[in-house]
DNA sequence: TATTGTTATACTCTATAACTATA
DNA sequence: TATAGTTATAGAGTATAACAATA
């Protein structure tokens, strides 16, 4: 093994690659690294991202009906059913009847659901503090500030 | 239906949640919104984000192993296998003997293969073009930089 | 023993379509 | 006719484990 190239230790250098100069490749590749950290930190038994999303909006939104929730969060209704059962599951929230409009049911966050939430919310502001820990305060706020400016721009939302 | 509230019709107003000053949460709507266009732009029958980007490392870094190339866009040499297979079947690239080594195969691109990837770099530039055209050219600039400086902090790839 | 490419497998996330009950 | 919630279903995308060939 002598005369051997070391072709594949390491992930070979790709500056100046036209993929690193996308700023879609960049996003996606970490948000990978975001999304990893965010599991890793509510451990295996912790809400999944989008659970905890509509966790962090029921309880800033209480009384919000599941379509309306459905937009805010710009998923399919139906893909909301799986996430407020598991909400409902773990008693974080309930569906109430709502006076008026038989069809809708308005979610409501239960006390163990708004102090789960608090603990959660926390260590997800921990987990991003570790994170970003290697950038100042300064490109973390620009960062955001211009993620949010392009979701205004783009995602109408 | 005179009293009826409007109670859904468009998303409800975030501004202020934990949610939208989430690092995490608005790295994740972006992306989404990047690679719907960036299919949109592709076509139906374009490639998909990541058979795209390996046409991208194979083009600019020709004999890469599989191995190699599942490091740099770290993922699984497993699920790889369908990526070559496509680029393959659409004659994009070839899997080649290496000398010296029989369990490896060096992807190549072919002449077919550059000049669509030639066609197809253009179109996602002309993408990223208009999908950012709201934000100015230094805005992305720093868009991009501090996406790359956190990948470079955490991602260590 | 370790690595390459591969297959089999399963799990998550998401979208579409259709149903029901209500409006 | 339209909407809310739901179910069924299928398609991506991704990860794990195991295997044969080779080092």
């Amino acid at each position: 093994m002598a005369g051997r190239i070391d072709r594949n230790r390491a992930a070979p250098d790709m500056r100046g690659s036209d993929l690193e100069e996308l700023i879609g490749y960049n996003l996606k590749r970490a948000y990978v690294i975001v999304q990893a950290d965010f599991r890793a930190s509510l451990g295996k038994d912790g809400l999944a991202p989008r659970v905890f999303s509509a966790l962090s909006l029921v309880v800033q939104f209480p009384h919000t009906t599941q379509s309306a929730l459905a937009r805010m969060l710009d998923i399919e209704r139906s893909g909301l059913v799986a996430i407020v059962d598991e909400l409902e599951e773990r008693g974080y929230l309930a569906r109430t009847a709502v006076p008026g409009d038989r069809r809708v049911q308005a979610l409501v966050p239960t006390t163990a659901g708004r102090h789960a939430y608090a603990d959660i919310i926390a260590k997800v502001h921990a987990h991003e503090e570790r994170l970003f820990s290697g950038m100042t305060r300064s490109e973390r706020q620009s960062l955001l500030d211009l993620l949010k400016k392009f979701r205004d721009l783009e995602g109408q939302s």
